[in-house]
DNA sequence: CGTCGCTTTGATAGGCGTCAAGTGTCGTGG
DNA sequence: CCACGACACTTGACGCCTATCAAAGCGACG
Protein backbone atom coordinates (compact mmCIF):
# COMPACT_ATOMS: atom_id res chain seq x y z
CA UNK A 1 0.00 0.00 0.00
CA UNK A 2 2.68 2.58 1.12
CA UNK A 3 5.81 0.23 -0.37
CA UNK A 4 6.15 -0.20 -4.30
CA UNK A 5 7.86 -3.13 -4.49
CA UNK A 6 11.68 -2.61 -5.02
CA UNK A 7 14.37 -5.22 -4.75
CA UNK A 8 17.83 -4.32 -3.75
CA UNK A 9 20.31 -2.93 -6.34
CA UNK A 10 23.69 -3.85 -6.75
CA UNK A 11 25.51 -1.20 -4.58
CA UNK A 12 28.18 1.25 -6.51
CA UNK A 13 31.42 0.38 -6.40
CA UNK A 14 32.87 3.49 -5.04
CA UNK A 15 30.47 3.02 -1.64
CA UNK A 16 31.95 -0.30 -1.56
CA UNK A 17 35.18 0.73 -0.60
CA UNK A 18 33.71 2.61 2.79
CA UNK A 19 35.01 1.87 5.60
CA UNK A 20 33.01 0.14 8.22
CA UNK A 21 32.06 2.22 11.55
CA UNK A 22 33.73 1.00 14.13
CA UNK A 23 31.22 0.91 16.98
CA UNK A 24 30.17 -2.75 16.79
CA UNK A 25 33.46 -4.44 17.24
CA UNK A 26 32.81 -8.55 16.90
CA UNK A 27 29.97 -7.80 14.88
CA UNK A 28 30.04 -9.78 11.49
CA UNK A 29 30.16 -6.46 9.29
CA UNK A 30 28.31 -6.88 6.32
CA UNK A 31 29.03 -4.45 2.70
CA UNK A 32 26.50 -1.76 2.59
CA UNK A 33 23.17 -2.80 1.15
CA UNK A 34 21.33 -0.38 -1.03
CA UNK A 35 18.03 0.05 -1.09
CA UNK A 36 15.41 2.09 -3.88
CA UNK A 37 12.98 4.38 -2.96
CA UNK A 38 9.69 2.60 -1.33
CA UNK A 39 11.75 -0.73 -0.87
CA UNK A 40 11.39 -2.63 2.47
CA UNK A 41 14.35 -3.46 4.97
CA UNK A 42 12.45 -5.02 6.96
CA UNK A 43 8.71 -5.96 8.07
CA UNK A 44 7.10 -6.53 11.14
CA UNK A 45 6.98 -10.00 11.79
CA UNK A 46 10.28 -11.35 10.10
CA UNK A 47 13.29 -12.59 12.00
CA UNK A 48 14.98 -9.39 14.07
CA UNK A 49 18.24 -9.63 15.09
CA UNK A 50 20.49 -7.45 12.91
CA UNK A 51 21.48 -3.93 13.21
CA UNK A 52 21.26 -1.37 10.16
CA UNK A 53 23.53 1.64 10.04
CA UNK A 54 22.23 3.98 7.62
CA UNK A 55 25.01 4.84 5.27
CA UNK A 56 23.59 7.62 2.73
CA UNK A 57 19.22 8.35 2.41
CA UNK A 58 16.47 8.24 4.99
CA UNK A 59 14.57 5.24 6.62
CA UNK A 60 11.03 5.65 8.23
CA UNK A 61 9.91 2.68 10.75
CA UNK A 62 6.32 2.52 10.92
CA UNK A 63 3.51 0.03 12.45
CA UNK A 64 0.13 -0.09 10.61
CA UNK A 65 -3.34 -0.49 12.13
CA UNK A 66 -5.92 -2.92 10.02
CA UNK A 67 -7.66 -0.63 7.70
CA UNK A 68 -4.12 0.70 7.39
CA UNK A 69 -3.83 3.72 9.29
CA UNK A 70 -0.49 4.05 9.64
CA UNK A 71 2.23 5.65 12.00
CA UNK A 72 5.74 6.37 11.77
CA UNK A 73 7.50 6.16 14.70
CA UNK A 74 10.95 7.88 13.75
CA UNK A 75 12.95 8.69 10.72
CA UNK A 76 16.71 7.54 10.78
CA UNK A 77 19.00 9.90 8.54
CA UNK A 78 22.67 9.27 7.64
CA UNK A 79 24.65 7.54 10.35
CA UNK A 80 22.08 6.80 13.02
CA UNK A 81 21.36 2.51 14.12
CA UNK A 82 17.93 1.02 13.88
CA UNK A 83 16.37 -2.37 13.60
CA UNK A 84 17.46 -3.56 17.45
CA UNK A 85 14.09 -4.75 19.16
CA UNK A 86 13.05 -6.21 22.39
CA UNK A 87 11.87 -9.87 21.00
CA UNK A 88 13.39 -11.84 18.56
CA UNK A 89 10.19 -11.00 15.76
CA UNK A 90 10.26 -7.44 14.51
CA UNK A 91 7.41 -5.57 15.62
CA UNK A 92 8.04 -2.61 13.07
CA UNK A 93 8.72 -2.20 9.30
CA UNK A 94 11.36 -0.05 7.93
CA UNK A 95 11.40 1.00 4.48
CA UNK A 96 14.07 3.17 2.64
CA UNK A 97 12.32 6.48 1.77
CA UNK A 98 14.85 7.73 -0.74
CA UNK A 99 18.14 5.59 -2.14
CA UNK A 100 19.40 4.67 0.63
CA UNK A 101 22.60 2.73 1.55
CA UNK A 102 22.88 0.96 5.06
CA UNK A 103 25.63 -1.41 6.57
CA UNK A 104 24.01 -4.47 8.33
CA UNK A 105 25.82 -5.91 11.45
CA UNK A 106 25.21 -9.31 12.87
CA UNK A 107 27.11 -10.35 16.06
CA UNK A 108 28.04 -13.78 16.73
CA UNK A 109 25.94 -15.54 18.21
CA UNK A 110 26.89 -16.01 21.70
CA UNK A 111 27.80 -11.99 22.02
CA UNK A 112 26.91 -9.42 24.20
CA UNK A 113 26.31 -6.71 22.66
CA UNK A 114 24.60 -5.15 25.84
CA UNK A 115 27.02 -2.19 26.04
CA UNK A 116 26.49 -0.71 22.90
CA UNK A 117 22.97 -1.08 22.24
CA UNK A 118 22.20 0.14 25.42
CA UNK A 119 23.23 3.61 24.90
CA UNK A 120 21.34 3.54 21.58
CA UNK A 121 17.90 2.35 23.37
CA UNK A 122 17.85 4.36 25.78
CA UNK A 123 18.30 7.71 23.15
CA UNK A 124 15.92 5.62 21.29
CA UNK A 125 13.37 5.50 24.16
CA UNK A 126 14.06 9.62 25.21
CA UNK A 127 13.13 10.40 21.78
CA UNK A 128 10.05 8.15 21.20
CA UNK A 129 8.90 9.63 24.98
CA UNK A 130 9.48 13.17 23.50
CA UNK A 131 7.48 12.22 20.16
CA UNK A 132 4.25 11.38 22.71
CA UNK A 133 4.46 14.72 23.85
CA UNK A 134 3.81 16.13 20.33
CA UNK A 135 1.33 13.63 19.22
CA UNK A 136 -0.59 13.83 22.96
CA UNK A 137 -0.53 17.16 23.43
CA UNK A 138 0.74 19.38 20.62
CA UNK A 139 -2.18 20.92 17.78
CA UNK A 140 -0.85 20.80 14.06
CA UNK A 141 1.11 23.71 13.71
CA UNK A 142 3.16 23.22 16.92
CA UNK A 143 3.64 19.66 15.33
CA UNK A 144 5.04 20.85 12.83
CA UNK A 145 6.87 23.02 14.51
CA UNK A 146 8.83 20.35 16.33
CA UNK A 147 9.37 18.39 13.25
CA UNK A 148 11.14 21.39 12.11
CA UNK A 149 13.90 21.99 14.98
CA UNK A 150 13.78 17.89 15.35
CA UNK A 151 14.85 17.61 11.36
CA UNK A 152 17.12 20.90 11.75
CA UNK A 153 19.28 19.27 14.61
CA UNK A 154 20.13 16.14 13.47
CA UNK A 155 21.45 18.18 10.49
CA UNK A 156 23.24 19.86 12.50
CA UNK A 157 21.35 23.40 13.40
CA UNK A 158 22.09 24.60 10.00
CA UNK A 159 19.18 27.31 8.65
CA UNK A 160 18.33 25.24 5.63
CA UNK A 161 16.95 21.64 6.04
CA UNK A 162 16.46 18.83 3.82
CA UNK A 163 13.16 17.09 4.26
CA UNK A 164 13.90 13.39 2.54
CA UNK A 165 10.46 12.73 3.06
CA UNK A 166 7.07 13.07 1.94
CA UNK A 167 4.05 14.99 3.41
CA UNK A 168 2.33 12.11 3.60
CA UNK A 169 5.44 10.76 5.31
CA UNK A 170 5.52 13.98 7.72
CA UNK A 171 1.51 13.54 8.09
CA UNK A 172 2.11 9.95 9.72
CA UNK A 173 4.85 10.89 11.70
CA UNK A 174 2.91 13.45 13.43
CA UNK A 175 -0.25 12.15 13.86
CA UNK A 176 -1.87 14.43 10.50
CA UNK A 177 -3.42 14.34 7.12
CA UNK A 178 -1.79 15.70 4.41
CA UNK A 179 -3.77 18.45 3.84
CA UNK A 180 -3.33 19.48 7.58
CA UNK A 181 0.64 19.57 6.50
CA UNK A 182 0.41 21.58 3.97
CA UNK A 183 -1.27 23.89 5.24
CA UNK A 184 0.63 24.35 8.40
CA UNK A 185 3.60 24.56 5.44
CA UNK A 186 1.53 27.50 3.74
CA UNK A 187 0.59 29.54 7.39
CA UNK A 188 4.41 29.35 8.77
CA UNK A 189 5.22 30.07 5.08
CA UNK A 190 3.45 33.07 4.92
CA UNK A 191 3.97 34.33 8.44
CA UNK A 192 7.63 34.50 7.27
CA UNK A 193 8.40 31.80 9.79
CA UNK A 194 10.29 29.32 7.26
CA UNK A 195 10.52 29.69 3.61
CA UNK A 196 10.11 26.46 0.81
CA UNK A 197 13.53 25.94 -1.29
CA UNK A 198 12.10 23.51 -3.00
CA UNK A 199 9.58 21.11 -2.28
CA UNK A 200 11.42 19.02 -0.05
CA UNK A 201 13.61 21.81 1.39
CA UNK A 202 13.10 24.80 3.79
CA UNK A 203 15.02 27.58 5.15
CA UNK A 204 14.71 28.49 8.66
CA UNK A 205 14.49 31.88 8.61
CA UNK A 206 12.60 32.57 12.96
CA UNK A 207 14.06 29.90 14.81
CA UNK A 208 13.22 31.38 17.90
CA UNK A 209 9.54 31.23 16.51
CA UNK A 210 9.16 27.89 15.52
CA UNK A 211 11.60 26.97 19.12
CA UNK A 212 8.39 28.65 20.94
CA UNK A 213 6.33 26.91 18.91
CA UNK A 214 8.05 23.77 19.59
CA UNK A 215 7.19 23.90 23.10
CA UNK B 1 0.04 21.67 39.73
CA UNK B 2 -0.66 18.53 39.62
CA UNK B 3 1.82 16.78 42.54
CA UNK B 4 0.64 17.50 45.95
CA UNK B 5 3.35 18.85 48.57
CA UNK B 6 4.00 15.48 50.25
CA UNK B 7 6.90 14.10 51.94
CA UNK B 8 8.77 10.52 52.12
CA UNK B 9 6.72 8.92 55.07
CA UNK B 10 8.58 6.67 57.05
CA UNK B 11 8.37 3.01 55.85
CA UNK B 12 5.91 0.33 57.57
CA UNK B 13 8.01 -2.37 59.54
CA UNK B 14 6.37 -5.64 58.01
CA UNK B 15 7.89 -3.62 54.40
CA UNK B 16 11.09 -3.51 55.66
CA UNK B 17 11.48 -7.52 55.75
CA UNK B 18 10.61 -7.93 52.20
CA UNK B 19 13.64 -9.71 50.14
CA UNK B 20 14.94 -7.45 47.77
CA UNK B 21 14.39 -8.69 44.01
CA UNK B 22 17.77 -10.18 42.89
CA UNK B 23 18.00 -8.69 39.48
CA UNK B 24 20.46 -6.28 39.84
CA UNK B 25 23.06 -8.09 41.64
CA UNK B 26 25.77 -6.44 42.37
CA UNK B 27 24.08 -2.67 42.94
CA UNK B 28 23.75 -0.99 45.91
CA UNK B 29 19.99 -2.43 47.40
CA UNK B 30 18.27 -0.06 49.73
CA UNK B 31 14.75 -0.44 51.43
CA UNK B 32 11.97 0.51 50.00
CA UNK B 33 10.84 4.12 50.08
CA UNK B 34 7.06 5.01 50.93
CA UNK B 35 5.71 7.75 48.81
CA UNK B 36 2.32 9.25 49.44
CA UNK B 37 -0.53 9.51 46.73
CA UNK B 38 1.18 12.83 44.54
CA UNK B 39 4.86 12.30 45.90
CA UNK B 40 7.37 13.23 43.56
CA UNK B 41 9.68 10.41 43.32
CA UNK B 42 12.17 12.30 41.01
CA UNK B 43 11.42 15.63 38.65
CA UNK B 44 12.94 17.01 34.80
CA UNK B 45 16.29 18.11 35.43
CA UNK B 46 17.71 15.77 38.52
CA UNK B 47 20.43 14.13 38.20
CA UNK B 48 19.82 10.52 37.21
CA UNK B 49 20.98 7.18 37.77
CA UNK B 50 19.48 5.48 40.26
CA UNK B 51 16.58 2.58 39.41
CA UNK B 52 13.14 2.33 40.78
CA UNK B 53 11.66 -0.73 41.24
CA UNK B 54 7.55 -0.79 42.02
CA UNK B 55 6.91 -2.89 45.32
CA UNK B 56 3.39 -1.77 45.67
CA UNK B 57 1.24 1.40 44.36
CA UNK B 58 1.84 2.14 41.08
CA UNK B 59 3.83 5.64 39.05
CA UNK B 60 3.30 7.85 36.47
CA UNK B 61 6.41 9.23 34.34
CA UNK B 62 5.14 12.46 32.67
CA UNK B 63 6.59 15.66 30.88
CA UNK B 64 4.86 18.85 30.93
CA UNK B 65 4.64 21.38 28.21
CA UNK B 66 6.17 25.02 29.21
CA UNK B 67 2.20 25.90 30.09
CA UNK B 68 1.37 23.20 31.75
CA UNK B 69 -0.41 20.39 29.33
CA UNK B 70 0.71 17.69 30.24
CA UNK B 71 1.75 13.98 28.65
CA UNK B 72 2.25 10.78 30.41
CA UNK B 73 4.35 8.73 28.96
CA UNK B 74 4.32 5.77 31.10
CA UNK B 75 2.08 4.43 34.06
CA UNK B 76 4.20 1.62 36.10
CA UNK B 77 2.62 -1.16 38.45
CA UNK B 78 3.98 -3.35 40.97
CA UNK B 79 6.92 -5.19 39.92
CA UNK B 80 7.88 -2.84 37.17
CA UNK B 81 11.10 -1.22 36.82
CA UNK B 82 12.27 2.79 35.80
CA UNK B 83 14.41 6.04 36.15
CA UNK B 84 16.89 4.66 33.63
CA UNK B 85 18.15 7.47 31.32
CA UNK B 86 20.21 8.15 28.16
CA UNK B 87 21.44 11.60 30.52
CA UNK B 88 23.18 11.96 33.40
CA UNK B 89 19.69 14.28 34.13
CA UNK B 90 16.24 13.33 34.33
CA UNK B 91 13.80 14.21 31.20
CA UNK B 92 11.04 13.18 33.22
CA UNK B 93 8.98 13.70 35.97
CA UNK B 94 8.26 10.17 38.10
CA UNK B 95 5.12 10.82 40.53
CA UNK B 96 3.80 8.42 43.09
CA UNK B 97 -0.04 8.02 41.73
CA UNK B 98 -1.39 6.34 45.26
CA UNK B 99 0.50 5.53 48.28
CA UNK B 100 3.54 3.59 46.73
CA UNK B 101 6.16 1.45 47.62
CA UNK B 102 9.85 1.99 45.42
CA UNK B 103 12.89 0.12 45.93
CA UNK B 104 15.28 2.10 44.66
CA UNK B 105 18.86 0.34 43.75
CA UNK B 106 22.11 2.17 42.67
CA UNK B 107 25.10 0.91 41.13
CA UNK B 108 28.51 1.75 42.29
CA UNK B 109 30.42 4.09 39.72
CA UNK B 110 31.89 2.01 37.41
CA UNK B 111 29.37 -1.25 37.35
CA UNK B 112 27.98 -2.08 33.94
CA UNK B 113 24.67 -2.52 34.61
CA UNK B 114 24.09 -3.00 30.21
CA UNK B 115 23.16 -6.15 30.69
CA UNK B 116 20.47 -6.08 32.90
CA UNK B 117 19.30 -2.82 31.71
CA UNK B 118 19.42 -3.39 27.81
CA UNK B 119 15.97 -5.80 28.38
CA UNK B 120 13.92 -3.04 30.32
CA UNK B 121 15.27 -0.53 28.12
CA UNK B 122 14.03 -1.96 25.05
CA UNK B 123 10.93 -3.21 26.43
CA UNK B 124 10.13 0.60 27.22
CA UNK B 125 11.00 1.50 23.45
CA UNK B 126 8.69 -0.80 22.21
CA UNK B 127 6.16 -0.01 24.60
CA UNK B 128 6.21 3.96 23.70
CA UNK B 129 6.41 3.23 19.95
CA UNK B 130 3.02 1.30 20.22
CA UNK B 131 1.32 4.22 22.27
CA UNK B 132 2.59 6.42 19.55
CA UNK B 133 0.66 4.33 16.99
CA UNK B 134 -2.56 4.92 19.67
CA UNK B 135 -1.69 9.11 19.94
CA UNK B 136 -1.29 9.26 16.49
CA UNK B 137 -3.76 7.44 14.55
CA UNK B 138 -6.69 6.08 16.87
CA UNK B 139 -9.98 8.59 18.25
CA UNK B 140 -10.93 8.24 21.95
CA UNK B 141 -12.75 5.10 21.59
CA UNK B 142 -9.92 3.31 20.40
CA UNK B 143 -7.59 5.16 22.62
CA UNK B 144 -9.63 3.97 25.78
CA UNK B 145 -10.00 0.47 24.33
CA UNK B 146 -6.78 -0.02 23.68
CA UNK B 147 -5.87 1.42 27.47
CA UNK B 148 -8.09 -0.80 29.09
CA UNK B 149 -6.34 -3.88 27.26
CA UNK B 150 -2.82 -3.04 28.37
CA UNK B 151 -4.10 -2.67 31.68
CA UNK B 152 -5.65 -6.02 31.86
CA UNK B 153 -2.72 -7.51 30.58
CA UNK B 154 -0.51 -6.08 33.14
CA UNK B 155 -2.96 -6.92 35.26
CA UNK B 156 -2.84 -10.93 34.68
CA UNK B 157 -5.66 -10.59 31.42
CA UNK B 158 -8.56 -11.19 34.41
CA UNK B 159 -11.67 -9.87 33.32
CA UNK B 160 -11.50 -7.25 36.17
CA UNK B 161 -9.30 -4.25 36.21
CA UNK B 162 -8.31 -2.00 38.49
CA UNK B 163 -7.56 1.59 37.14
CA UNK B 164 -5.04 2.87 40.31
CA UNK B 165 -5.05 6.43 38.40
CA UNK B 166 -7.14 8.98 37.94
CA UNK B 167 -9.38 10.62 34.59
CA UNK B 168 -6.86 13.34 34.53
CA UNK B 169 -4.12 10.77 34.42
CA UNK B 170 -5.79 8.49 31.99
CA UNK B 171 -6.61 11.55 29.92
CA UNK B 172 -3.11 12.88 29.73
CA UNK B 173 -1.73 9.31 29.02
CA UNK B 174 -3.93 9.10 25.83
CA UNK B 175 -3.55 12.47 24.51
CA UNK B 176 -7.37 13.37 25.40
CA UNK B 177 -9.45 15.27 28.34
CA UNK B 178 -11.05 14.07 31.30
CA UNK B 179 -14.76 15.12 29.94
CA UNK B 180 -13.76 12.69 26.65
CA UNK B 181 -12.67 9.57 28.62
CA UNK B 182 -15.49 9.91 31.45
CA UNK B 183 -17.63 10.40 27.93
CA UNK B 184 -16.48 6.72 26.04
CA UNK B 185 -16.31 4.88 30.01
CA UNK B 186 -20.09 5.68 29.73
CA UNK B 187 -20.64 4.74 25.57
CA UNK B 188 -18.67 1.69 26.76
CA UNK B 189 -20.38 0.47 29.80
CA UNK B 190 -23.81 1.57 27.65
CA UNK B 191 -22.82 -1.00 25.03
CA UNK B 192 -22.51 -3.34 27.82
CA UNK B 193 -18.38 -3.79 26.40
CA UNK B 194 -17.93 -3.24 30.14
CA UNK B 195 -19.06 -2.93 34.07
CA UNK B 196 -18.36 0.16 36.29
CA UNK B 197 -17.84 -2.10 39.57
CA UNK B 198 -16.45 1.42 40.88
CA UNK B 199 -14.83 4.54 40.13
CA UNK B 200 -11.28 2.86 39.63
CA UNK B 201 -12.84 -0.44 38.89
CA UNK B 202 -14.24 -1.92 36.09
CA UNK B 203 -14.91 -5.46 34.18
CA UNK B 204 -14.03 -6.63 31.23
CA UNK B 205 -17.23 -7.98 29.29
CA UNK B 206 -16.61 -8.28 26.05
CA UNK B 207 -12.79 -8.52 25.65
CA UNK B 208 -13.20 -9.23 21.70
CA UNK B 209 -15.17 -5.42 21.41
CA UNK B 210 -11.78 -4.07 22.70
CA UNK B 211 -9.95 -5.90 21.14
CA UNK B 212 -10.95 -5.54 17.57
CA UNK B 213 -11.18 -1.83 19.09
CA UNK B 214 -7.37 -1.17 20.05
CA UNK B 215 -6.71 -2.33 16.49
C1' DC C 1 5.55 17.86 -24.26
C1' DG C 2 2.30 14.87 -22.06
C1' DT C 3 1.26 12.13 -18.18
C1' DC C 4 1.33 10.67 -13.53
C1' DG C 5 1.89 11.40 -8.78
C1' DC C 6 2.55 14.69 -5.22
C1' DT C 7 1.17 18.94 -3.28
C1' DT C 8 -1.78 22.79 -2.57
C1' DT C 9 -6.12 24.95 -1.93
C1' DG C 10 -11.12 25.12 -1.06
C1' DA C 11 -15.67 23.74 1.06
C1' DT C 12 -17.86 21.16 4.41
C1' DA C 13 -18.62 18.21 8.39
C1' DG C 14 -17.67 15.87 12.52
C1' DG C 15 -15.10 14.72 16.68
C1' DC C 16 -13.22 16.35 20.52
C1' DG C 17 -12.06 20.42 23.47
C1' DT C 18 -13.89 24.03 26.29
C1' DC C 19 -16.95 25.99 29.48
C1' DA C 20 -20.40 25.16 32.80
C1' DA C 21 -23.38 22.88 35.95
C1' DG C 22 -24.71 19.05 38.29
C1' DT C 23 -23.94 14.27 40.65
C1' DG C 24 -21.46 11.01 43.19
C1' DT C 25 -17.94 9.25 46.30
C1' DC C 26 -14.76 9.06 49.80
C1' DG C 27 -12.45 10.71 53.80
C1' DT C 28 -12.73 13.32 57.85
C1' DG C 29 -14.63 14.81 61.98
C1' DG C 30 -18.30 15.22 65.08
C1' DC D 1 -22.23 5.74 62.83
C1' DC D 2 -23.70 9.58 60.49
C1' DA D 3 -23.10 14.17 58.46
C1' DC D 4 -20.48 17.15 55.99
C1' DG D 5 -17.24 18.92 52.71
C1' DA D 6 -13.97 18.57 49.20
C1' DC D 7 -12.72 16.53 45.25
C1' DA D 8 -13.46 13.55 41.35
C1' DC D 9 -16.44 12.34 37.97
C1' DT D 10 -20.41 12.84 34.78
C1' DT D 11 -23.34 15.17 31.65
C1' DG D 12 -24.79 18.93 28.59
C1' DA D 13 -24.28 22.86 25.19
C1' DC D 14 -21.46 24.89 22.03
C1' DG D 15 -17.45 26.05 19.13
C1' DC D 16 -13.15 25.17 16.96
C1' DC D 17 -9.69 22.46 14.88
C1' DT D 18 -8.65 19.12 11.89
C1' DA D 19 -10.43 15.27 8.85
C1' DT D 20 -12.74 14.40 4.71
C1' DC D 21 -14.05 15.07 0.05
C1' DA D 22 -13.03 17.38 -4.15
C1' DA D 23 -10.49 19.78 -7.64
C1' DA D 24 -6.79 22.39 -9.41
C1' DG D 25 -1.74 23.32 -9.57
C1' DC D 26 2.88 21.84 -9.94
C1' DG D 27 7.06 19.04 -10.90
C1' DA D 28 9.44 15.12 -12.31
C1' DC D 29 10.22 11.94 -15.74
C1' DG D 30 9.73 9.45 -19.77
Amino acid sequence: MYAQASAKIELPSYLLQQNPAAIFDGATVQPVSFFSAGAEIYAQGEKAGALYQVEFGAVRIYRLLADGRRQISAFHLAGETFGFEADPTHHFFAEAINATGVRVFRAPSGTDMSRQLLPLALKGLTRAQEHLLVLGRQNAIERVAAFFIEMSESQGGLRQVELPMSRNDIGDYLGLTIETVSRVFTRLREKGVIRLLSLRSIEIIKRDTLLAMGE
